[in-house]
DNA sequence: CGCCTTCTGAAGCGATCGATTCAAAAGTGG
DNA sequence: CCACTTTTGAATCGATCGCTTCAGAAGGCG
């Protein structure tokens, strides 16, 4: 019923990863609450009518933009934490985090971070979901410093939860530090003093 | 006209200070954009008349409630720049953060971290009084470890922004994680060792 | 071509948004 | 006790919220 396409009928219009991509842009501007159904019709170029029959409502929707997100400006998770070593994950998640946050044609900051943080009532089964989302992310770092430690690459009495914690709270901060403003030469340079302490 | 109280006139039914302190919950909850004025006035306990004949408007009601965050759940930042040495500031801010951010009486995060990172419209304006005073934040740290370096407590090639960004990002980190759930406990080891490369 | 499915634009649903008005209630000072 | 000031509760403002409905337009398929 979701994916499945009849092969009668009216085409749609508009590409769907496209109008995704527009919603996307509107959510991490404004947030979920603050986006309004006028501002991400509009900024897809659909009406209302269209959006429901094919994203579903605005909660789903936003569950949507945010796997694109996933895809998007957060893929380099997925490389950084496929990098050799511990010390080498740690400054590509950085990196990343910084080049993501600071991107010039993007809205400053992270998707995950404010697009819910502190939400009325319509928003709480997002803020739910990006609790988890973020959650999900400090386990992911974890578990590859655990293999780390596995692997001789970390120290045996290296703490592979807390030096994770610390770069995933490194990385929340760098989106917040974006949000203000705050340019990529500075936060990188940040990024450089906080890795000289890394274990060895 | 603000402060001028005339001596005579039904006198006003509640406490201002208190009736802002159950709005600051309010909006450190659910966030500017998130909180209604039905939300707010039923957590002052008065109606939206009392409201905006002593208080003004939704905005001005989240400038004057941050005021009560300043002198209240953030006054530890204060404390924390009095500290003697560049060590001990930034231990006690970190500390200062987890505590607050934290705290099982209090919503889990930072007021001016999550109230308004992302906002649509209606939210705008506010948005960039955090902006301001989030950045206002960090250049009180920088200047205090500025100091740090002139009396020779910090090394001379100590990097007094840089230094600051470092601490403030964790901070903002620290109010993310809290926001997520993370307990004081884990964030507190994060910050110990996060302290353990300082500069001396 | 013409049936038939699907999509689209527009209108409008009830609810809630922030904000305002007004008359009655409540005290204070003379 | 009366006049005056201020507060308070209730009703209500237009606008916007997320969401739904529906008729007609549009294009694939026999």
């Amino acid at each position: 019923m979701e994916t499945r396409r009849r092969a009668t009928g009216r085409p749609r219009a508009f590409d769907v990863d496209e109008a995704l991509d527009r919603a996307l842009l509107v959510f991490w501007e404004q947030g979920f609450e603050g986006a309004s159904l006028a501002n991400l019709t509009e900024a897809m170029g659909i009406s209302t009518a269209s959006m429901y029959a094919t994203l579903g409502n605005k909660e789903q929707l936003f569950r949507k933009a945010l796997r694109r997100y996933d895809e998007g400006p957060s893929a380099y998770v997925v490389a950084a934490l496929a990098e050799p070593t511990a010390l080498r994950v740690a400054t590509a998640l950085l990196a990343g985090s910084i080049r993501t946050t600071t991107c010039p044609e993007q809205p400053h900051g992270c998707l995950g971070v404010q697009a819910a943080l502190a939400t009325g009532e319509a928003g709480r089964e997002i803020r739910a979901l990006l609790v988890d989302w973020r959650n999900k992310g400090h386990e992911r770092i974890r578990d590859r410093f655990q293999r780390a430690v596995d692997e001789g690459d970390l120290p045996p009495d290296a703490n592979p939860a807390s030096l994770a914690r610390y770069v995933h709270t490194l990385q929340a901060g760098i989106a917040v530090q974006a949000a203000s403003g705050v340019s990529a030469g500075e936060l990188q340079e940040m990024a450089d003093t906080a890795l000289r302490s890394w274990p060895h």
